[in-house]
DNA sequence: CCCTATGTTCCCAA
DNA sequence: CTTGGGAACATAGG
């Protein structure tokens, strides 16, 4: 699903397309999504993101957030495609939510609520590493709680533990501050890197004009299991943390 | 049939 | 309170 490189591709796109037109109308093809009958109809002043979320600002304020979860994308066109769920009409065109899994969920915030974490494209603030010293958890199971960390799924949590050396299961209480600054420092680069190359294709990721990455073709380890590391050679290992598959180089990561 | 999948949330147990 | 495991959501592909 998309990371926050994937959404971030989506946001700048949206805001080419369809900033400034209004929504004319709506049309639900999944009673799970029968929330959307309440879109606002107005005009769509700016497109946001937080996290992985995608964030619609209208002109008299009301908004909407939409988490695409595992396998939800956006298609800017006319073509009518398989797995189809909703479809917002505007003036100049047609944007389609595409869902296989059907797990892509529509809310409507009243207030400021679910805090999120830190933005790594920005870096946290000087004193966020202090407040973490009693988490003993992976460091790879941290980087990928959006309440902490926002945007980071769990493609881009392996390439980033790999850039840093660090081994996905280091408990949080025993990295150092350094070592800290350097996986903020891999984050920013990776994410930044996968935004320019717009995004991981392994299979569903689709770009708002049905084009799928790049960024696929510059992963290190993530699916490469038993491949070589690029920077050792020794063999890349797959274990399981926090439930999800984890890629990594037993000699480079500590 | 088995396992896996870019995510989130909830229940339960240690 | 912290953490992880497992299940659930639902569908496709190897």
């Amino acid at each position: 699903m998309p990371e926050l490189p994937e959404v971030e591709t989506l946001k700048r796109q949206l805001q080419e397309v369809i900033i400034g037109q209004q929504v004319r109308a709506v049309k639900v093809f999944d009673p799970k999504l029968s929330v959307a009958e309440r879109f606002p109809k107005g005009k769509v002043l700016q497109i946001g993101r937080r996290g992985k979320i995608l964030e619609f600002i209208f002109e008299d304020g009301q908004r909407v957030w939409l988490s695409l979860r595992m396998t939800g994308r956006l298609l800017w066109g006319n073509e009518v495609s398989e797995h189809r769920r909703l479809t917002l009409v505007f003036s100049e065109g047609n944007l389609h939510l595409i869902d296989p899994r059907r797990f892509a969920a529509l809310s409507f915030p009243q207030k400021e609520l679910a805090p999120l974490g830190v933005n790594p494209l920005e870096g946290a603030p000087p004193s966020f590493f202090e407040g973490l010293r009693r988490y003993r958890r992976p460091i790879k199971s941290f980087l990928m709680d959006q309440r902490f960390v926002a945007g980071i799924g769990n493609i881009y949590a392996s390439e980033i533990l790999y850039a840093a050396q660090i081994h996905p299961l280091r408990p949080l209480s025993r990295l150092s501050q350094e070592e800290w600054d350097q996986i903020m420092m891999s984050a920013r680069e990776i994410l930044t890197e996968a935004i320019r190359y717009r995004g991981t294709t392994i299979s569903d990721w689709r770009d708002l004009y049905g084009r799928p990455g790049e960024y696929q073709k510059r992963l290190k380890v993530y699916g490469r299991e038993g491949e070589p590391c690029p920077r050792c050679g020794t063999s890349i290992r797959r274990i399981m943390v926090a439930g999800r598959g984890t890629y990594f180089c037993p000699r480079c990561q500590n």
